[in-house]
DNA sequence: AAGATCTACAACCATACGGTTTCAGATTAG
DNA sequence: CTAATCTGAAACCGTATGGTTGTAGATCTT
């Protein structure tokens, strides 16, 4: 299986996920599809602040807008959520295949000149 | 299962994938657990530069160093890895445990009052 | 039409990040 | 011992990040 999700947005994504407040941002987003400023009542930080946590989120194609009247409602992404945690697990697939050779290596090798 | 990394940790992998150069880092550390200066050798920036990248790595608990001799050995911690990965994992099937929440919710609101 | 609300955008500030150069400490090689 | 190498730490720089406040445009409500 092919990984469709090119370095850079590689970059992107793991960077939208490494802030808590962005992470809620997503959960809270799935449980309701909720506005930018309704999600903005839920943290300590103004409006503008929430709106700049959602537009990371956008760049990394983890979430979309959809306007719906005066609200901006912010929609996940899922799929891209999903590519993300399967490149995850094919880095560590191959992480995890290179372990092995090298255990078989090492094995082999046992004191050989250096 | 539990997650068994905090958010405060979960921050620090994600930020530490968030970057080609040490998701290359963490590759070619696991292809031959070289010493610091021969990874730095790999890329086009200065070595003072790989060490903050590697140092970076440190702090996620992705990667441990170790003596040898003159040299240090970068080892990938492929546990945190794995446990990154499982974190992604919960929260996307949490995610998507939700989705389907909210089909069916909207499913039986079909035509309801806004 | 008037007022309230949701959003966007710009300017600004402090801090962190990624990079550099420079210097100093250990350790191996000759 | 001396010289070369690997590493670490510090100082510095440009840019990005995450936060603020303020202003302005749409849209809903009354």
């Amino acid at each position: 299986m092919v990984v469709d999700l090119h370095p850079a947005q590689a970059d992107l994504v793991f960077h939208a996920l490494a802030d808590a407040t962005r992470r809620d941002i997503l959960t809270v987003a799935l449980a309701g599809e909720q506005s930018v400023s309704a999600l903005a009542r839920r943290y300590p930080i103004s409006l503008p602040a929430v709106q700049k946590h959602v537009t990371v989120l956008e760049r990394a194609g983890l979430v979309t807008k959809h306007r719906h009247g005066r609200e901006q409602l912010v929609r996940v992404e899922i799929d891209t959520l999903d590519r993300a945690r399967r490149l995850l697990d094919e880095l560590e697939a191959v992480w995890r295949e290179r372990v092995g050779r090298i255990d078989a290596i090492l094995s082999t090798n046992e004191g050989a000149p250096k």
